[in-house]
RNA sequence: GGCAGGGUAGCUCAGUGGUUAGAGCAGGGGCUUCAUAAGCCCUGUGUCGGGGGUUCAAAUCCCCCCCCUGCCA
């Protein structure tokens, strides 16, 4: 029986170029688990979207005399080309301004409020008497109250670094226009969560041992202090309407919104093919399992107030809606040590990289410093190094060595063995176990031991081969060459398939340059020898060593 | 400030009570020549962030402190 498989995979805001930090963090690993889980055979379903409400969307529109949905609509388009290129293979990538979105999500409001789970409450928030609106809390500068920096936003002071409240700042006023805003009360809508902190508390202390420690200690710290119920509708033009009358001045906020995505695209997936009931599969059945793959900074919104979301709104209907399966959330990675910033331009950016490079190379050094436990840091140099030294050395190097010398001297084609040995079967079984066990770490989402294991077993490749000399034996002994060269093509073949999630792109031409054909995922999870006397094609180097220099070069555009 | 995660060889990391703390890459030495000057073999004296404690024994458990990151919704 195929397992079910929904993949949630965090919604990036589109205000601007994708970075690596982003593909690290979320895409890439959400990526190479569904891929594995395609080859096995399951019934994956990855979708995720661009977020195209929210601050950030509005603040570089404001700042660029632009609307909101030119910006939003820009890099949405460039996205897609990104993901393509990079080889992210979505289902469903959408965006929170679709018709379907907007109804899913006014649904849920209306059933939550039905209920009760949201419910109307005044609130006091800054108000500018002279432009006639209330601020967002960015909106309002003045002199943060911890460190005394004039510069404070009412959202957090940048000089020092905390949190505040538009209310504690001193000398308030206006980002605007300078004026003194005033309080006023205004109407807004909360989301109960203190109401599902106990069974949000409970679910997270059960089955729980394949989650990383960090997101079930952080998310069951703030249950151990008690969920707070939170406002989910601001006053802002730009977001999806509420489903009440007197609120056409507010929408509602983006942290309530964006993660309904997940069920939203599952229904516009199913509806795409024809079969609109079709996402209950992945949703409604207990046995299906689902994968959130986002940043640290994200796990409030997925281990907790979206599981509360999905309790609410299943009791509200009668229906099942599955909790998250897992959230492998990862940690973020630096640039050079410094934090990755959109405004401050420093990052790696996806296009730009794509302009020079090579998706594959790309994967295999992001998935090799994935930053699963703690913060890494990506560096050109390392980049370079694990591309030279590792990619086109251990494993690039392997397969061109064993087929170009299979190929001109086996007529093209896969040699014929005689009797195995007892060495070529045991490099056959190490390629076998390799392959187990990058299936079972990738998985339990290790996707850098997932990926090691698969590079240990071409390590022994390359052993078996020094330890054999095939350049010798066709001097000597053709038919123990050509065991040789098919026990090492053999291994080639198992290895291909244990990296193939993590480098898509040259995996699958190596599938063709062993003389396959179609999709490398439609082979299985499964060491697949080649047939004897099989045609190979005539193979060129999967991929190229770097020179030295781009260092200095991709370091001078980064500025550092 | 509170909560959480992390701090192990030049780099990336593994290692949660027990022989002289490990792997890959880099560096040094040798071999080989099929291969993208790739491969193979040999080579690691590290204050396991700092200090104190428990224990026959601690990177691994307890306490205090320092540094990095995220969240404070």
């Amino acid at each position: 029986m195929p397992e079910k498989i929904l993949l949630g995979v965090a919604w990036p805001y589109s205000n601007g170029s994708l970075h690596v930090g982003q593909i690290v963090g979320a895409y890439l690993p959400a990526d190479i688990f569904a891929r594995y889980h395609r080859t096995v055979g399951n019934d994956v379903l990855m979708v995720s979207g661009s977020d195209q409400h929210g601050t950030p969307i509005t603040v570089r529109a404001e700042s660029e005399g632009r609307t909101p949905s030119e910006v939003a609509d820009e890099f949405h388009a460039e996205f897609l080309d990104c993901w393509e290129r990079l080889g992210i293979s979505w289902d469903l990538y959408t965006t929170t301004r679709t018709d379907n979105h907007r109804e899913v999500t006014q649904e849920i409001f209306l059933k939550l409020l039905e209920q009760g789970d949201i419910y109307k409450a005044s609130m006091q928030l800054p108000y500018c008497v002279k432009e006639g609106r209330f601020l967002l809390d960015r909106y309002v500068e003045g002199t943060c109250p911890k460190c005394g920096d004039k510069g404070a936003r009412g959202d957090q002071c940048d000089n020092c670094g905390n949190v505040l409240d538009p209310i504690d700042l001193i000398d308030r006023r206006c980002k605007f226009d300078g004026s003194v805003p005033e309080l006023r009360d205004a109407e807004h809508f909360f989301l109960r969560l203190s109401a599902y902190n106990d069974r949000i508390r409970d679910w997270l202390k059960t089955d729980k041992a394949h989650w990383r420690k960090n997101v079930v200690n952080f998310s069951l710290g703030i249950t151990e202090q008690g969920l707070q119920d939170r406002a989910i509708t601001r006053d802002l033009e730009w977001g999806i309407p509420i489903p009440v009358e007197g609120f056409d001045d507010k929408r509602i906020y983006v942290w309530f919104e964006n993660v309904i995505g997940y069920l939203s695209a599952a229904k516009e997936w199913a509806q795409q093919r024809g079969e609109p009931e079709k996402w209950r599969e992945w949703w409604q059945d207990p046995a299906a399992k689902t994968y959130y793959f986002i940043g640290k900074d994200n796990i409030f919104f997925h281990a907790l107030s979206w599981p509360a979301e999905l309790m609410g709104y299943a009791a509200a209907t009668g229906e099942h809606y599955n909790l998250p399966y897992d959230v492998p959330a990862n940690q973020y990675q630096t640039i050079r040590g410094s934090k990755a910033s959109t405004s401050k331009r420093l990052a790696v950016w996806v296009p730009e990289y794509l302009s020079r490079y090579d998706p594959d190379p790309l994967r295999f050094y992001l998935s090799a410093t994935m930053p699963e436990t703690s913060d890494s840091d990506f560096t050109w140099d390392g980049y370079l190094r694990r591309n030279n030294d590792e990619l086109v050395a251990t494993w690039g190097n392997l397969v061109n060595r064993v087929l170009t010398f299979a190929y001109r001297n086996f007529d093209g084609s896969v040699p014929t063995p005689g009797e195995l040995s007892d060495s070529d079967r045991t490099l056959l079984d190490t390629c076998e176990a390799a392959l187990a066990k990058t299936g079972e770490q990738i998985s339990l989402c290790n996707f850098r031991a997932g990926l090691e294991a698969a590079m240990a077993a071409a390590r022994t490749a390359n052993r078996y081969i020094e330890e054999n000399a095939p350049w010798v034996l066709i001097k000597e002994d053709r038919e123990r060459c050509a065991t040789v060269l098919y026990t090492a093509i053999g291994a080639i073949s198992t290895i291909k398939t244990a990296l193939s999630p993590y480098l898509p792109f040259t995996c699958q031409t190596l599938h063709g340059y062993l003389g396959n054909e179609g999709p490398i995922q439609a082979a299985g999870w499964l060491v697949q020898l080649p047939g004897a006397g099989q045609a190979l094609a005539d193979p060129k180097p999967l991929f190229r060593k770097l020179d030295a220099s781009i260092v200095e070069e991709e370091d001078a555009k980064l500025g550092l």
